[in-house]
DNA sequence: TCTGGGGTCCTAGGACCC
DNA sequence: TCTGGGGTCCTAGGACCC
């Protein structure tokens, strides 16, 4: 198997920047959502020693000092221009698994172009037709085209190919081709730096000296299931050029769907976080539908500012039970505010609410309830809301009072404009 | 003043069944 | 005195990913 892990440069950096050419070579940050912590980099802000997840606040006076551009997430226009990126890799390469937002998996056997010239290829057509720099890397496993794909980063030509891959189409591989050469890279990789090996799995491995990714190829198979479990002995196989992570060309459908938000301001009023436990229920409740599924759980939690030491502290969730799985929005959001009140306690500062969905299964085949008729009247409004969303965007139609005030909204001081999904926001070009 | 929001898989242990 | 041997299903919690 030839396996290419394609990966978007500093996604959401690169996205801030494609309408913004006066900050090519600018340092760029972008933040998490409420504008909480720094959780994306350019590589010219990454060359300033911003550490990654460090809070705003914190970062506040350096990013001043040092000039960084600095925006709010603007997911809208992510989603958009990945789909875009999707859109083109699923046009060349048949085969892909999408991974998250900024990487996909190919899979380059039997394709007319042999690989690296593919790879090039592909890489020089999402820079110059969306505007996006990524990098690949190019073996035999999805773990070790992870580790190239990190090594590709490091090079000009952003593509790097690791063991007994036909890169070229003519026999041989060039360079790092056999058992010898893969160990000498993964010789100098960290155990940690191996994707599926984090800090905690990483500390219990070093201390049966396994320090590096090709300590861990060579490690005993029944140790390793004992020890780091079946998922962790798929790594080793993968560390030794034998496929074991499936692809998944098709994503699952979910098992669990969650919308949650640290809010603005803290809230202290019942009413404010029903508002908010409506709203997210919304959002999920739509995820759910896209999928055709339905849900028979639904979560509710909710939780003070854990960082305020002064303040008194409480979280607590609860479980409520849908009468039958359901997708309808009204019966959702009645279930979400009886388990929100059940759970509220007054005089606390609140930071959060979480909405969760689970016990999910989709709506095809599903056995009917003997006693129960399903009514075309919900599942009619449902699908109207859902067209109304796409035409006019999420949230035009809501089953939850939304007061003008809500100051539980998050914060986004620095959003960009919706660039490309929104008529009267496209960037204008200028002649002359 | 201000500290993200999603997901997946695995294991252990309890309840319950024959 | 001596108190079986399997199963399945569910939940909680931990570890990992982006």
């Amino acid at each position: 198997m030839t396996v290419a892990l394609l990966d978007c440069n500093s996604f959401y950096a690169s996205c801030e920047k494609v309408f913004r050419p006066d900050l090519v070579e600018r340092p760029v940050v972008v933040l998490s959502n409420n504008d909480g912590c720094i959780v994306a980099m350019s590589r010219e802000a990454r060359n300033l020693g911003i550490p990654r997840g460090i809070p705003l606040f914190k970062a506040r006076s350096f990013l001043k000092e040092k000039n960084i551009e600095v925006f709010s997430s603007n997911y809208v226009l992510y989603a958009d221009l990945s789909r875009r990126v999707m859109d083109l890799l699923s046009s060349r390469v048949p085969v892909m698994e999408v991974y998250s937002i900024d990487e996909a998996f190919l899979i380059l056997d039997h394709l007319p172009s042999p690989p690296l010239p593919l790879c090039k290829e592909l890489r020089d057509d999402i820079h110059r037709s969306i505007g996006i720099p990524s990098s690949v890397g190019v073996a035999p496993t999805k773990v070790l085209a992870k580790i190239a794909g990190d090594i590709a980063k490091k090079r000009s030509d952003g593509i790097f190919a690791l063991g007994d891959v036909d890169v070229t189409g003519r026999g041989r591989p060039p360079a790092f081709g056999h058992e010898k050469d893969i160990d000498l890279v993964l010789g100098e990789i960290p155990v940690e730096d191996v994707w599926g090996i984090a800090s905690g799995l990483a500390r219990r491995l070093q201390e049966r000296g396994i320090r590096t990714a090709l300590d861990l190829k060579k490690v005993d198979d029944a140790w390793a299931r004992g020890r780091i479990t079946l998922t962790g002995l798929r790594i080793v196989w993968e560390l030794r050029s034998i496929p074991s992570i499936v692809m998944e060309e098709v994503a699952p459908p979910k098992k669990g769907i969650m919308s949650s938000r640290s809010f603005g301001h803290p809230v202290t009023d019942l009413e404010d976080l029903l508002e908010a436990a409506g709203d997210y229920t919304a959002r999920a409740a739509a995820k759910l539908r896209s999928q055709e599924s339905v849900c028979r759980l639904i979560d509710v939690w909710l939780t003070t500012n854990r960082f305020r030491e002064g303040d008194r502290q409480y979280s607590a969730g609860t479980v409520v039970s849908l009468e039958e799985p359901t997708d309808y929005l009204p019966d959702l959001v009645a279930a979400a505010r009886k388990g929100l009140k059940s759970i509220y306690k007054d005089g606390y500062r609140y930071k959060k609410v979480a909405v969760f969905l689970s016990g999910i299964e989709g709506t095809k085949g599903r056995q009917g309830d003997l006693f129960r008729n399903p009514d075309p009247r919900k599942s009619a409004l449902m699908a109207a809301a859902d067209r109304m969303a796409a035409r006019y965007g999420p949230g035009t139609l809501s089953c939850t009072i939304m007061r003008p005030s809500n100051d539980w909204q998050m914060r986004r001081e620095m959003l960009s404009p919706p660039y490309t999904t929104c008529w009267d926001q496209l960037p204008q070009a200028r002649t002359g």
